[in-house]
DNA sequence: ACAAATAAAGTTGCACGCAACTTAATTGCA
DNA sequence: TGCAATTAAGTTGCGTGCAACTTTATTTGT
């Protein structure tokens, strides 16, 4: 009878809970801005692209699908953060762009890297060496 | 004007999308089982716990309340996996208790931490001091 | 040119995760 | 003793994630 079965023992067991320690220490501050985890993350990427982006692209950056994207976006919309309109070149794609509102809630949210960092109570060095182990995770699970 | 607002700077985006990828790897091989990947979890905590536990220790080993575990214990019972039965010096308190179906299933399942192991494409070593690091930072943002 | 294959986005259905709340049982304290 | 506070579990409502599917548009091969 092996040990290997401990929930202790189980890589995945920590990534979830550290996932979901995550999505609660940014919640209330994410609050103040009316946005969710996810949609947080969506507004990384969209403020890297404020020319737009394709719903795609966006979900090949956030590993995400149409099927979760789709309402999120919808939903981002309704609260004005965003529009989203057809390609005319290929109407196919719809184009995610931030309106005004959106562009300028990044002030509001150029805080939370600095605080959330203090919290983890690692150093710089720690979370750069930190991020690479788990980017070549990532990687290997992913090929 | 900071670029800490890169998505690819992000701890949280990191453990954010491997938890995506650990629930997907393993969904596969779960499906075989009948399990879910949070059900996968809580039968870990069970297969150590074949006495029976209760909701509330369950919860705190597996970082959730009763709002999420109450409907996926309830889905569990359907599924012959398990019992839930009041305890009759508490009545407040539930007993959760794997079925000889429940208790039996971990034969199926010992397999899979080995195969997962091989994905990740991890040393032991590595993986050890993995698992530390990351406990470190749960202990770090739980507190 | 055109039918088959492919691609992008959206819809549906289900299982979490969690905030906020309710219900029922137990504890604690005046 | 009696009643307020606390505790355990469950319920409700909403926002993801994702599988499976549909719809519409484009590309590909002949």
């Amino acid at each position: 009878m092996s040990d290997n079965l401990l929930l202790e023992k189980q890589l995945c067991f920590r990534l979830y809970s550290l996932n979901k320690l995550m999505c609660r220490l940014y919640a209330p501050i994410l609050k103040e801005l009316g946005l969710t985890y996810p949609q947080y993350l969506a507004m990384l990427v969209l403020w890297q692209n404020t020319e737009g982006i394709s719903v795609k692209d966006l979900g090949s950056q956030l590993d995400l699908d149409s099927g979760t994207l789709s309402p999120l976006l919808k939903r981002m919309e309704v609260q004005g953060l965003l529009t989203r309109v057809r390609q005319s070149t290929d109407e196919r794609v719809v184009i995610v762009k931030l309106t005004h509102k959106g562009i300028v809630l990044q002030q509001s949210a150029e805080h939370i890297p600095g605080e959330m960092f203090a919290v983890t109570g690692l150093t710089p060095d720690k979370l750069q060496s930190l991020n690479l182990e788990l980017d070549q995770l990532i990687v290997n699970i992913s090929d």
